[in-house]
DNA sequence: CTTTTCCAACCGATCGATCGGTAGCCACCA
DNA sequence: TGGTGGCTACCGATCGATCGGTTGGAAAAG
């Protein structure tokens, strides 16, 4: 209830997690999470290979053992994000029930947890973008875009059933992605809250936002 | 409708500008004009002094005759892009009335207006404070602070008054303020949307998000 | 009025430092 | 043995900033 705003001096409280299974092991594994911590608090840009393999305990010249080039470990990342992102956003609207706002919950609920479990990647994943090639950046934007339907979808349905209220589906689209994404922006363990408890509240603003007569999480 | 997430190629659609009376003129203002261009699409580690004096027309070495370093002039426009926020809020905080609805519709348009009108300020401002010293990011949070206390005077004002229906005040206040943020993100040209209808829209948001008896917009 | 001085803005060249990446070599392990 | 991961030394390029010099306009001096 203190600082909730973006302040960088923060990022070493943040722990650095990368999602379970899909982390290479090894040198390898280590190099991404070294990468994430100092692309979160510098920038893609402002973070060097030399920091990298310094934090990784290695010599520069061997991280090109393990990625061909500093890009690729941004993209590495991102792609991590986006794919954990999506994953969890389809496992959520698959085991929903058929009620707009039930499925609506359940991705909302997905969307932020991603963000509340893995800030930096999160982080990295929505600001470091800009740093990749087109080439690069495309598998990433494709999964963003699946994620947004998937959301979209729901909103249309829960409006031509009547469940919502909702004005304009892609505006509200936008302002309930926009809640989920800052998320990682303010969220870490200084916070006074649980992932649960945020995760429950960030519901609550999406069914009150789509006009749903569910009360308050 | 198309799309609305973050595309870094969209930003040579994005005019560039900067608040009026408050820009410097001549090639001091020409210089954060450019800076503003290549920190909001490349950030501030990305976009280098060639790349800026390059875009004015000057030599890099005449940077120095105006702005004593490169952080100045991110500085600079950190700095303007909070002024021009603080200004907005508390202006339309001193111009509502009374009724902690109202305020808050005034609060939340103020925001939004900005972003709508100065996107790639509110961007480089929010994602490139991190390149600052804390001493040169301390004026600029600073205002930021006090932009968040007026919203969240009105929000607890509204609870106490009974007017709204917030379970958790600082939490709502985090989510009203990403909504408005996110803006910088999307609005554009190429969007279906005017700024007003965009402020409309979010403000509506914003009351249902304290359940708030107010229709949406 | 004319001349001189001053100063801000500007320049090309250069500085030391750092950048991402390469080449060649070595050690270890299956 | 071959492949992988690691190293030192090095590359050309670029970085932010400095240096010494020039220019033009304004102000001061005579």
């Amino acid at each position: 209830m203190t600082q909730t705003s973006w302040d960088p001096r923060r990022l070493t409280a943040v722990a650095v997690e990368l999602p379970e299974g899909v982390t290479p092991p090894g040198t390898r594994g280590r190099i991404l999470r070294a990468a994430l911590r100092l692309f979160a608090e510098y920038g893609f840009h402002g973070a060097s290979i030399r920091d990298i393999a310094r934090e990784v305990g290695i010599n520069s010249a061997t991280l090109y053992a393990h990625y061909p080039a500093k890009e690729h470990v941004l993209a590495e990342l991102i792609r991590l994000g986006h794919e954990e992102l999506r994953r969890r956003m389809v496992e959520a609207a698959g085991a929903a029930g058929d009620d707009p706002a039930e499925q609506l919950a359940a991705l909302v609920r997905a969307q932020v947890l991603v963000h509340t479990d893995y800030p930096l990647l999160a982080l990295v994943a929505n600001h470091e973008l800009h740093a990749l090639s087109p080439e690069s950046a495309a598998p990433a934007l494709a999964l963003r875009e699946e994620a947004r339907q998937l959301l979209l979808a729901v909103l249309e349905r829960g409006a031509t059933a009547g469940a919502f209220d909702v004005a304009d589906v892609p505006l509200t689209g936008i302002a309930i992605g926009s809640l989920g994404m800052r998320v990682a922006n303010w969220f870490g363990p200084d916070q006074p809250y649980t992932r649960e408890q945020v995760a429950d509240a960030f519901v609550g603003f999406a069914l009150r936002l789509v006009g749903s007569p569910l009360p308050r999480g």
